[in-house]
DNA sequence: CCACGGATTGGCT
DNA sequence: GCCAATCCGTGGA
């Protein structure tokens, strides 16, 4: 695993915008993962690197919520690239995708692991709420952890992903994870099993299992 | 209208 | 390893 993971120098950060998301899944996926998440809240900021995504696709994808075509639950999904897809599911969970792909066709990237880096005691308050211990690797490892961590819910469905509007937004910083990416099946799916579109950062203890 | 099961999680055996 | 929790979107009658 890379060094520093763990960390990030604020003066590298580059901004990703919402065209850098116009690309196909598959092709984003990589490029995502070691990212950092960020939310500006009023009084402080959750940061959050990416080391698990998973991609899901279009009329193409049995597994994918789009694949039976466009609700008005997985609409977002076919609007623009560089908004959050937010669906609830089991009842009691919320889970994020980023929205990629040229508009009007499905695209996402399911979050599905992130390695805590700022406000970490904030997102241990969120979750700690309801468990009773609880590792740092396991804040926010699988993707209703990420949310409830990062205090993701359905009123972020559609948010669109902008430092200037709506203080959340991706960045990337110096870390680089040439060579240390492996690609698996997807998770808890029954569909489309064969597809290895589950991606993430080799040997990283913050990976779900 | 109703039944089914889900891109999950945490606790218990 | 197993299963309950707990809504609601989706699909069939």
């Amino acid at each position: 695993m890379a060094e520093n993971l763990n960390d990030y120098r604020e003066k590298d950060l580059k901004i990703l915008r919402p065209n850098f998301f116009e690309k196909d899944p598959l092709e984003l996926a990589p490029e995502i993962l070691g990212s950092l998440f960020i939310i500006e809240k009023k009084t402080y900021k959750l940061i959050a690197r990416i080391v698990e995504v998973e991609a899901y696709r279009g009329h193409l994808d049995e597994a994918s919520h789009a694949y039976s075509g466009k609700t008005k639950r997985n609409e977002a999904m076919f609007g623009p690239p560089g908004h959050l897809y937010v669906y609830f599911t089991y009842g009691m969970h919320y889970c994020a995708n980023i929205v990629c792909a040229p508009e009007g066709t499905a695209g996402a990237l399911l979050i599905r692991a992130a390695i805590p880096i700022e406000g970490i005691n904030h997102m241990r308050r969120r979750r700690q709420a309801r468990i009773r211990r609880l590792d740092d690797k396991d804040l926010l490892r699988g993707p209703a952890r990420f949310c409830q961590g990062l205090g993701i819910d359905g009123k972020m469905n559609k948010l669109v992903l902008s430092k200037d509007k709506t203080h959340a937004y991706l960045a990337k910083d110096s870390v680089r994870l040439d060579g240390e990416i492996e690609n698996s099946p997807r998770i808890g799916i029954k569909k489309a099993i064969h597809h290895n579109w589950r991606f993430f950062v080799r040997n990283c203890p913050y990976v779900s299992r």
